[in-house]
DNA sequence: GATGAATGAGGATTCATTCAT
DNA sequence: GATGAATGAATCCTCATTCAT
């Protein structure tokens, strides 16, 4: 009994491989355009040109395809976060740090609508697995960065800084704020601080 | 020209004021237990004791109910931060900011799923100004404050600190995390530790 | 949490009681002109006079609408049965037999397609304590008569006499069979003549 | 005109012949294991191990392949019956009609869920002149069986001796009964009852 | 001949909303 | 005003069948 947010068919000839990914292309389309509610199935084999039969050979059902592109967003944060952490390998707190954070951003930046709906959709399906590791990765990549150059309680800081993170850009988004290198500056500084200030009466 | 999102009909009887409330906090539990898909008009209508027929004589559509729990919600953190503003204005930024971030997370702290229910239902209704009013205000408090004790750029200050106040308490009930007082120090510390670093390019 | 099978709503006022009344007897008649296949929910609703959403007021699936067939004809049986019991009570095996086969006999033949369209739809159906309530009192009305008269293994005797009255009565109507007099009587020749019947080798 | 129930072409080379009956075999593990509903066109391919598009090369519809096994279950009766019938040619009634019974009981016991399943199959496809051929062919290897033995009304007590055997079969097969020898016995038991046994008022 | 990608009519079910009583 | 029965558009999904490669 296979998984079943899993792809149904594993795509392997060529007109498979189109089809498939044209149903995560206009899943991500409307999800872009209308949000978590916009995507219907009927809707997305329409705009993706393909018939509804289709595009249930493909995903057992409109959350799997949601489980997907979900999959793919987190890997490739995990992804550019992992990079960053190793182009910042032997760079010193204050460096390292605004890359890390920089890499974090990126995504929500990129595609912010796409990426709320997503995350969005994420908190709606059930915990997969892969997300999670994905997750954990980015994590533990702040983790790494930050207990290297002797930050204290490292875990608990890199899951505030991704926290603070999504929030300011969020924030930013909903202000239709879109001097992105003012943006990512002032998330650096943000991190930064929070590392290093120490509260008057700690 | 009526809005519909506004109640149909102010209640002036005592009577209709108790079935106007049973029905926002029949929605605020169901909201609370089964997030935003789970409110069903016929649903919010047994909960709250009350045929689905009176429901709409008093309020003209699922979303105007929604729309007036986001405007209360967006109305009492206004409130909140406010008079924390208020208490906290001859205090040095160091004292300040912290009364203000608390002010800020309470909302989260005290009731996470609810308030989280909440802002999703915010961004799916049309935009209202009586939300975006209070939303306003907020971030006018914040301004206030910061201004007043020579902050440079209070505005963006404002809207960065709002948003890593959000993200953290995201972050951190994602992670099940559930010492809400390290989590306001930390939230204080970020605010601080942003308003007051320096990066070494800049 | 209630059990999905029964019932949705039961229906007190005059009107509702109409229409639940209504989508079982369109239900029936379905059957009997096309068979388990035929039965759609919305052509039951279509015939029934009613929306879509309106059956599913009343039921909550289309499968609840078999089940509460098959409860009725199951009702109805058992209630013949004991009937037929009750009345053989002081006669003899060879007059009590056959009235109870007659009893038996009777859904067949007054709805025969009817009743084997609810027959498999009692298969497809998930196991029903009520049906087999109601199933248990049929052959435990035979039981009862059979042991009262002496007859040896009459648990055995009583399944066996149910069978072939079902099995009898479908193949005289897959024949085309009409004489119905003609086949109880058979019937009753074929119980009486297991009763007492004595194989030569035995 | 081609009548659209006959297979499509007639298998003479040997990896057709291979083909067409691993489609039939394959949908007959399907009925067997999940009945009627479980036969789908694509699963049958799948467990033959045959493309969805060669299956419609052997057979012009789902309903030919089921069409195909019926015809061969009654062939396989018929042929069962018309064995019994010769050997038992110069045996007196009472032990010719337990070697009937015994035959036309076989296969419902050997293949109790594969043969109810195909039953039920038949009752949904169009009359076909082949089955009914072979179902005449039983009934008459009763008739004749009967009319040779001086019993009245043969073709009538054929239609009965049938009905009453699947009829027994099917109601020890509901209760779970599995003791076949002695359901063996009262089936021939019942006939022999059936064919000698006086009513009174008769 | 074989393949399997593609099709789309059709079926079950939900839920916001209306309106007769 | 209150009630709750009724509505039906919209949604997810299945599966027999076709046809381009």
């Amino acid at each position: 009994m296979s998984n079943s947010k899993k792809p149904r068919k594993t795509p392997v000839q060529a007109r498979s491989r189109a089809t498939f990914e044209a149903i995560l292309e206009a899943t991500a389309q409307i999800l872009d355009a209308d949000g978590l509610a916009g995507v219907t199935t009927n809707r997305v084999a329409e705009r993706a040109g393909v018939s509804i039969g289709s595009l249930y050979q493909y995903f057992p059902s409109r959350d799997a395809i949601l489980a997907e592109l979900v999959r793919r967003m987190r890997l490739s944060m995990s992804a550019r976060l992992l990079a960053a952490n190793a182009v910042a390998r032997d760079l010193p707190l204050e460096q390292a740090v605004p890359m890390l954070m920089e890499a974090a951003v990126h995504q929500y930046q990129a595609e912010p609508r796409l990426t709320a709906a997503l995350e969005e959709a994420e908190t709606r399906l059930p915990r997969s697995a892969d997300v999670l590791a994905e997750k954990r990765r980015v994590r533990d990549a702040f983790v790494e960065c930050l207990r290297n150059r002797g930050v204290e309680q490292p875990e608990e800081a890199a899951l505030d800084m991704i926290g603070m993170t999504r929030g300011m850009v969020m924030a930013a988004r909903g202000a239709q704020e879109v001097d992105y290198a003012s943006l990512r500056t002032r998330i650096a500084r943000a991190a930064m601080g929070y590392l290093t200030y120490r509260l008057p009466g700690g």
